[in-house]
DNA sequence: CGGGTTACCTGACGGC
DNA sequence: TGCCGTCAGGTAACCC
């Protein structure tokens, strides 16, 4: 389900829920596997645990506590909500529950992982060890690093973009938006990107991750924040979802296809 | 190693 | 109404 911007809204929104001192009561599997098995010491190991902060790692958010690191990404269709009562639905999880109230992870695909590290070992946790650098932070992701890095390889654009080892973050729709806004094909090879339009590319991954933020993230079917709001930067949209559609700058039709095994959507005139 | 495809899993939707 | 094929925001294991 989430790219970045809709990881942050949910990492905001349980922000919100799990104060710094909040301690769990309790930790429950309904299950023992999402897209992996889940580490099974996790129910003894955080009984008791106080929650200190809460942060994310690429598409990952990190609940720190006393007693180590607990890590969830959503997959596709993952979802946390609080509970005052813990009523449970079909395909619920994971419940925490602390004094007040629970949180209730569900996830149909179960493409999510529920997974925890030792706060001093979260630099070497397996999942964590290759990402390469977040977008927003300001630092490591710029012209030069990403010129670079596309040197030594020949792929589409838009798979270079959502390779996690490139840049964190960055899924099939905010790919196919900071393209579209980029005026680059999807389809084209890196050797045929000018430096010119990677700094272009750059910008605008930036800046609809930002403006998506802003808009608590996107609504597809399913995502949802922590207090269940929908999101609305599906209203925004450019090219996303919108096949056979006319191009909201020029007219021209949007085109579909597929690549990677997923759909791209790209304006045949505005990119080249 | 690079590059491409497929699997993992459930549910929603469209066509017949 | 129901069945069947297709598709879905991600990641990682496989191929060649």
């Amino acid at each position: 389900m989430p790219e970045l911007p809709e990881v942050e809204t949910v990492k905001e929104g349980l922000k919100e829920i799990l104060s710094p001192g909040e301690v769990i009561c309790e930790i429950r599997f309904l299950r023992k596997d999402l897209r992996d098995e889940m580490p099974r010491e996790i129910p003894s190991l955080f009984k008791g645990a106080m929650i200190q902060r809460l942060e994310r790692r690429a598409k990952y958010i990190n609940i720190y506590t006393d007693k180590g690191v607990l890590i969830s990404h959503l997959g596709m269709t993952g979802t946390w909500r609080v509970l005052e009562e813990p009523e449970l639905r079909k395909n619920d999880h994971i419940v925490i529950r602390f004094r007040d109230f629970s949180l209730v992870y569900n996830d149909p695909r179960r493409f999510g992982i529920f997974e925890y590290a030792n706060e001093n070992e979260l630099g070497s946790y397996k999942r964590y060890k290759s990402l390469g650098p977040e977008p927003l932070d300001g630092k490591e992701f710029h012209l030069d690093y990403l010129w670079e890095k596309s040197r030594k390889r020949d792929v589409p654009i838009k798979n270079f973009i959502m390779d996690q080892k490139v840049v964190v973050g960055v899924g099939n729709i905010y790919a196919v938006e900071a393209l579209f806004l980029s005026g680059i094909r999807p389809t084209r090879r890196l050797s045929k990107v000018s430096k010119f339009e990677m700094s272009l590319l750059i910008k605008n991954i930036i800046k609809v991750l930002k403006a998506a933020i802003k808009s608590g993230g996107s609504t597809i079917s399913d995502f949802k924040q922590a207090g269940g709001e929908s999101g609305y930067f599906q209203h925004h949209f450019k090219v996303y979802d919108r096949e056979k559609e006319e191009c909201q700058v020029c007219g021209a039709v949007i085109k579909k296809l597929t690549q990677a095994g997923r759909s791209s959507f790209y304006c045949p005139s505005c990119q080249k």
